[in-house]
DNA sequence: TTGAAAGCGCTAACAT
DNA sequence: ATGTTAGCGCTTTCAA
């Protein structure tokens, strides 16, 4: 491959001129321009990113940290951080943990030493020493943590309001008659985890129910965890009437248990997720779901990011950015007659 | 960040023996070695990948270039190519074209400033012009074809066996006594879609079926495709009574054209789909698919483009992994009485 | 406006 | 076994 040095000799400047006329910060002459552009065109050149990013310090590029990206939630958040990190001029080299802290470590120092100019972290959930991250932070890498954040941790953040998500979600199964209302948590190390949990306490208190420990089973928002809660619940002698699933992954789960149990939603059981999967709306019933902008998330979070980066940011304090989820009202959680009406 | 230097100078060795300790080729001696390490710990030292690149001139990065990352077949092709990539000290940057040939070109451009070792391609639907990919490779760098190929194309390539999978499909679809088989196939362009669509017809005309011009509606391996297609096809006064779609995601529309037209499966309309799909398992009735090993494909294409990168395989001929796809026979291809029995 | 040259942090060849 | 040093391709300062 072609350097600058030989466009340089080609087009007879010096390798500056060739540079300022990449840059384009600095003007060169019509004269030479037209020469190197010849020679750039000739030679088939593409600049050395390489040596650039070892030259200015900075790479530009971010590294991406999430747990698996088969899970059908993250790839909407890579694409909206990939769109905003190309439109900056960044590129995004994605890592998967499998939500283990131990790849997370590595994956973070793998990152160090590419040098990579900033992180997006959506955190491995069973993460407690956080020192991995802090260290980072220490280093001068600023970290925007996605989705998932980490109650130790201080950091800028980009979530959606979890607890709000729950707590109106909650709300309308109480609104459709319900009050045996149970709920498969994930895992609550999580502040993601605890948040939706809050909101669910918090609509079954406003509404003067109980807090009910055997309607609560604590999952890991994978789909065996909803699986394995399902049975749990929907086998005891009274049962709920219905069921608020803490994310997507684990409604899959349920849906299983369901079929397995022979129950039907929703006449033998309501069902509501978190996260609005795509198959929400292709099962049938159709199920409500409260939807995360999770194309928005990655987005912001990658606009954040450069921004901190770019020193457009106050350096202060953290920032946290709250998203506003949406609850969309399908069949699953309609009463019997309703939901025929609607089908 | 502490540089090779300082870790030397603080261990009172030269940056050469600092390198022998890190590469771990050349052996150092216990004493020094020790000396060494307790700096790279107290200075917590990651070294430059970025100034390694530079002198060695490779940068251990894959480019992996995909439609869209969104849509869920390719996730698992990227997450097997990850896989295999980090265990041979390689990493992934993704991009997605959204099926653009004009995104496809800017983005190899990227890869090539970024001096990416080789490169792993899902190429364009609408790809014809492909002197990018072919320039690529005249530039040394090194692509593998992955899922599509391009009939032009001479590449090593990883897919599954179209031909064969849907072949396997439609023969099944027959053994259940269907006569009227209708496909909705991709866009034509694609050798994918064209092989899948061979299949189809090689299996009627061994069993002596004709093909028929009205049971075949061309796609785009889109949802909307999977949409409008259903409906001409279902909204005949002489409609199929089974169904083949060519992949996942337009089956996720023809379902929703059952719904709206109020067709139930298998009762009125048996099913069956290239690509196994999370939903094609959880939806009522569970799907007939073809499954591809997705994951392997990522796997394997990342393996064969490291081992040529590494000089371990004959440069000469390009070769293509054909891979089996799996025909998972589910209850919506089979006849009343059966899918009642099963489910 | 243009050219010359230092230096980013590392590897590898060579010298000791 | 260890040290010294040139040079990877670029940006940027300084001088002309």
């Amino acid at each position: 491959m072609a350097t600058i040095k030989e466009v340089a000799k080609r087009a007879n400047v010096s390798v500056g001129t060739v540079s300022n006329v990449l840059s384009g910060a600095i003007r060169v002459s019509p004269l030479l321009m037209e020469r190197v552009c010849k020679a750039i065109r000739e030679l088939d050149y593409h600049p050395n990113h390489v040596a650039r990013s070892l030259k200015i310090k900075q790479t530009k590029m971010l590294g991406m940290v999430i747990p698996d990206i088969t899970n059908p939630f993250f790839p909407q958040i890579v694409r909206g951080a990939e769109d905003a990190a190309l439109k900056n001029g960044y590129l995004l080299v994605t890592f998967n943990t499998d939500d283990q802290t131990e790849r997370e470590k590595q994956v973070l120092s793998v990152l160090r030493s590419r040098r990579v100019d900033g992180v997006l972290l959506a955190i491995a959930h069973d993460t407690t020493d956080i020192s991995h991250v802090t260290d980072m932070i220490g280093a001068g890498i600023p970290v925007v943590c996605l989705d998932r954040i980490h109650g130790k941790l201080k950091v800028d953040s980009v979530t959606v309001d979890n607890i709000k998500g729950s707590q109106t979600c909650v709300r309308h199964l109480i609104s459709m008659g319900h009050r045996r209302i149970a709920i498969i948590t994930g895992a609550m190390g999580l502040g993601t985890a605890r948040d939706r949990f809050r909101g669910y306490k918090m609509a079954l208190e406003e509404a003067k129910l109980k807090v009910d420990p055997e309607m609560i089973k604590e999952g890991n928002f994978r789909t065996e965890g909803g699986y394995l809660g399902a049975k749990e619940l929907l086998l005891q002698r009274d049962r709920p009437s219905a069921l608020f699933v803490s994310n997507g992954m684990m409604t899959l789960g349920v849906l299983k248990a369901l079929e397995e149990i022979g129950l039907c939603c929703p006449r033998d059981i309501a069902l509501a997720t978190f996260d609005d999967l795509a198959v929400a709306d292709v099962f049938r019933p159709h199920l409500t779901a409260v939807a995360q902008p999770a194309y928005a998330i990655g987005c912001r979070g990658a606009e954040i990011l450069i921004e901190k980066l770019e020193g457009r940011l106050p350096g202060g304090k953290s920032l946290r950015v709250l998203l506003d989820p949406e609850l969309k009202i399908r069949e699953s959680s309609l009463g019997n007659r309703m939901a025929t009406a609607l089908s």
